[in-house]
DNA sequence: TTTGGTGTAGACAGACCGGTCCATTCGCGC
DNA sequence: GCGCGAATGGACCGGTCTGTCTACACCAAA
C-alpha cells in the first residue's frame, strides 16, 4: 500500500541500506519490492541484496518468505489506516466532512511515484484463491477501514444499518478507485471517484 | 474473468481434455489456472498436464509463457464482454434499465465457484508495475466497457461530457465489485455496487 | 505409397528458487 | 578485556522453473 512515508523522514533509499535495524531494513525492503515486482517475482536473494542483510538474518526473524509476506502485510495495514485515518480526520470535524475529504486523500497516495497499488487486493490477487490466510489478513485491513467509516456515518447522524450500508459503499468506490489508479496510473481516478460519493452521500445524509 | 461458459456446451472439464483443438484447450486450461492459482504459481508443466497437450505445441502456438497469456487476456476479454453485454442488453429496452442491470449480471459471476476475480486486474497486479503491455491491454478491455456504459448513459438522454463521467462511475463501482467479491467471496458485495449505483443514478438521470 | 505438416512423449539444459548450514565477525553489557 | 547473542557472508542442497531438442506417431493429400 505504501502510505506517503508514516515512517518519515527516511525517506532516502540510500539510507534505508544504512542505518536502520535489520528488521526494519527487511519489511521496508519486502514491502517495495513485493508492491512494485510482485510477491512471486521477488526472489530472497533480491530482498536481502537490497535491504543489505545477510540471509540467515531473514530466516532467522520470519522463518520463510511466506513469514516475511505476513509480517509485511500486518505492519503495513497498520502504517496504512494510520496515515489514512489522521488525513481524512484532519480534514475538519465534522463527520460528513470527513466522509467527502476520502477521495482527495486517496489522490494524494495515488499521486506517489511509488504508489503500486494496494498490497493486500495484490497479494490475494496472485495467489491461490483458496488460500484463507491472506484473505482474512485482507478482511480484517479492509474490516477496519470499514468500521471507521462506518463511525463517521453514524456520527453525521445515520442509524446503525444504512451507516453499514453506505460505509460498504464507500469501500466499493475505494476499491475499484485503487485498482483503478494502478492500472492507468492517473490519480484522477480519485475524482471521479468522489463525484459518485459525493451523490451516494447527499442522497444519503441529511441535508 | 471465466464468464458464464461463453462457450457453452463444453462445460465439464473431462470433456476439456479429449474433443477440442489443442489451442483450444491450451487457452482454457491456462485461462482456469492462471485465474485461480495466480500466473507466476502456475507452470508450463502443469498447464500441459491438465490440457493434455504436447509441450512442443504449447510453444510453436504462442512461443512462451508469456505469449500465452497475452493469447489468454485477449480471448478472455473478448469473451467476457460479449457475455456481459449481451446479459445486460437482455434486460431491456430503455438504456436506463440496463445501467440499472449491470450490478445484478455482475452478481451472476461472482456466484459462479470459478470466481476468482478480474484476470486483467490480477494479472497486473502480480507483474512488475513497469510492465506496460499488461496495463495496455487491461486499459484496452475496460475501455470497451466504459464505451457501453457510455453509449447507455447518452442514449438515456445525457450530454456526452456527464455521460463519460457516469461511465467512469460505474466503471469504478464494477472494479471495486470485482476485487471485493474476490476478497470475500460474497456475491452481494454486488448488492452493496447497485445501491450505490442507483444513488449515482438517480442523480444523474432525468427521472 | 510417399510425403509433409501437426502433434506427442520425454529427456535434457541452464537458470533460479527457497531454505539450510557453518565459520566468522560485530557490538554491547558486564 | 570478556563473553555472548546477533548479524554476516557465502557455500551448498534439492527442487522447480522456462525453454530446447530429438525421435516418433498420425493422417491427409499427392
Amino acid at each position: 500500500m505504501t502510505p506517503p512515508s508514516a515512517t518519515a523522514a527516511t525517506a532516502s533509499p540510500a539510507a534505508l541500506a544504512g542505518d536502520q535495524h535489520p528488521t526494519e531494513r527487511l519489511l521496508q525492503t519486502a514491502k517495495t519490492l513485493f508492491c512494485r515486482e510482485g510477491i512471486h517475482a521477488t526472489g530472497i536473494d533480491r530482498i536481502i541484496a537490497q535491504s543489505g542483510v545477510a540471509r540467515m538474518t531473514l530466516y532467522n526473524r520470519f522463518g520463510s518468505k511466506e513469514g516475511l509476506l505476513y509480517a509485511v502485510l500486518e505492519r503495513e495495514g497498520e502504517e496504512w489506516r494510520a496515515w489514512f485515518f489522521a488525513a481524512v480526520d484532519a480534514a475538519g470535524d465534522a463527520p460528513a466532512a470527513r466522509l467527502r475529504a476520502v477521495f482527495p486523500v486517496l489522490r494524494s497516495w495515488f499521486e506517489r511515484e511509488d504508489y503500486f497499488g494496494c498490497a493486500f487486493i495484490n497479494a490475494v490477487a496472485e495467489h491461490d484463491k483458496s488460500e484463507t490466510r491472506l484473505r482474512e489478513l485482507t478482511l480484517q485491513h479492509k474490516g477496519a477501514v470499514l468500521g471507521y467509516f462506518g463511525g463517521l456515518a453514524r456520527a453525521a447522524g445515520m442509524a446503525a444499518a444504512p451507516a453499514e450500508a453506505l460505509a460498504h459503499q464507500i469501500g466499493l468506490l475505494m476499491d475499484g478507485a485503487i485498482v483503478a489508479a494502478m492500472v492507468t496510473r492517473q490519480p484522477e481516478m480519485a475524482d471521479h471517484a468522489a463525484k459518485a460519493a459525493a451523490a451516494i452521500l447527499d442522497a444519503a445524509l441529511p441535508a
